[in-house]
DNA sequence: TATTATTTTTAGACTTGTCTAAAAATTTAT
DNA sequence: ATAAATTTTTAGACAAGTCTAAAAATAATA
């Protein structure tokens, strides 16, 4: 069993393996739980040793099999109580992060189980993130940044890379949320502003706002 | 804002000065909380620095109008999420306290408020406990004894006492459930065994079941 | 009321998770 | 490749919450 202090480390380094390659630092760790890098040096040691990651001194930390699925199963949690949290309790979205993140350490399986199918076993969550499964697995969905699609092109909104409160209040209030079908309508070379249309409405949107916006590719139709 | 720690302190002199008069003493927070009175003589120091308990050494703890209020609080939390838990997600009664126990501390006034609404505002818990409203005031209920209903009575079940999760299984098994109506068809005065019909079932009953659930009069039909 | 028994508090220690400051290792730059 | 900068670890300290053992206060009993 895991204390709230371990699963959160755990978290943080799940997070952070997924766009870093070899070990993650301890630096990057501490920055990410807004903590002392001597705080994570201690830290790891127990983690080390209670065989949830690997740990050489120096030389960064990785998450052996057995601490990968500890902490699938917290962002598991995690993303399924968001859900809830919109679908259910009428949260927005930007609001959902910070109760879930209380929400995620509470120990039960036949809760999670259950919630999960009260919840007709959602696979994304209200971000676009993607649920893992009891195993931990992920469903891997090819996505690509709005910014990189091309006039005339179009796709689905699936989720957001910055997903900052003032951000998605931003999106709630353009009408940009998951699902909505966007097509480039045109790109202006001058500052990679963009011009789309999404449902039936005209939007003209920064390169910054295009570059954190995550599109699947809409075939057909 | 209180600690997890604090919050069971509170919740635990909630409990027990509903069946004291006078302050509560040590050892009996000790015993509810399965810890060590000098634990309590601690805890209850700091409580009383924070204003929440009124503490004279040797004395015993009584709460004050704010120390109720934050414990009230806790037991609300608690007795909607038994609701959910039963209603929502298929707990039976005696499966819920284990996991309410964790999310009676998740902190957040507009998840417990969604809750309250998403349950459709009810006003007692799977165990026929009243659930404090936002303010901290319960809803009293003239509630009796099933063991003290004389022959050709009837009533409501309501609650239990006991909440032991046998005790709850054992109901299930009977077919007892809240809101069911019960008649006592006779007394057996050699052992106080009842025998009485609930619903349209006859079952016989000992004294020490009868001593645990509690009956609300029903008036007329 | 004097003595015993019980309850409560104090004193000191331990664990978890954190911190600061200094030392050691590694990386970067000259 | 040596010096400077950065990262990481160690050492020691602290707060919260708990414990044991012993002392003090209260309650019970003869």
């Amino acid at each position: 069993m895991f204390t709230l202090s371990e699963e959160n480390y755990l978290k943080a380094i799940y997070h952070l393996e997924l766009d870093t390659d070899g070990g993650v630092s301890t630096n990057a760790i501490a920055e990410k739980l807004a903590t002392k890098a001597s705080s994570v040096t201690d830290m790891v040691k127990k983690l080390s040793e209670k065989e949830v990651v690997l740990y050489k001194k120096y030389k960064g930390v990785t998450l052996t099999i057995l601490g990968k699925t500890v902490a699938a199963n917290v962002v598991r949690k995690h993303r399924l109580w968001e859900v809830f949290l919109v679908e259910k309790l009428n949260f927005s979205w930007h609001e959902v992060h910070e109760v879930a993140e209380q929400l995620e350490h509470i120990k039960s399986a036949k809760l999670i189980n259950q919630l999960d199918r009260f919840l007709g076993f959602p696979t994304h969550d209200p971000h676009g993130d993607p649920i893992p499964d009891k195993d931990g697995n992920l469903k891997i969905v090819e996505k690509s940044l709005l910014s990189t699609l091309s006039k005339n092109e179009s796709g689905i909104c699936i989720g957001v890379d910055d997903s900052s409160s003032e951000f998605l209040q931003f999106l709630d209030k353009k009408g940009i949320t998951l699902g909505k079908k966007i097509t480039i309508l045109d790109k202006e070379d001058f500052d990679d502003s963009l011009s789309i249309l999404i449902g039936d409405k005209k939007l003209s949107i920064s390169n910054k706002i295009a570059s954190n916006l995550y599109i699947r590719a809409h075939t057909g139709q």
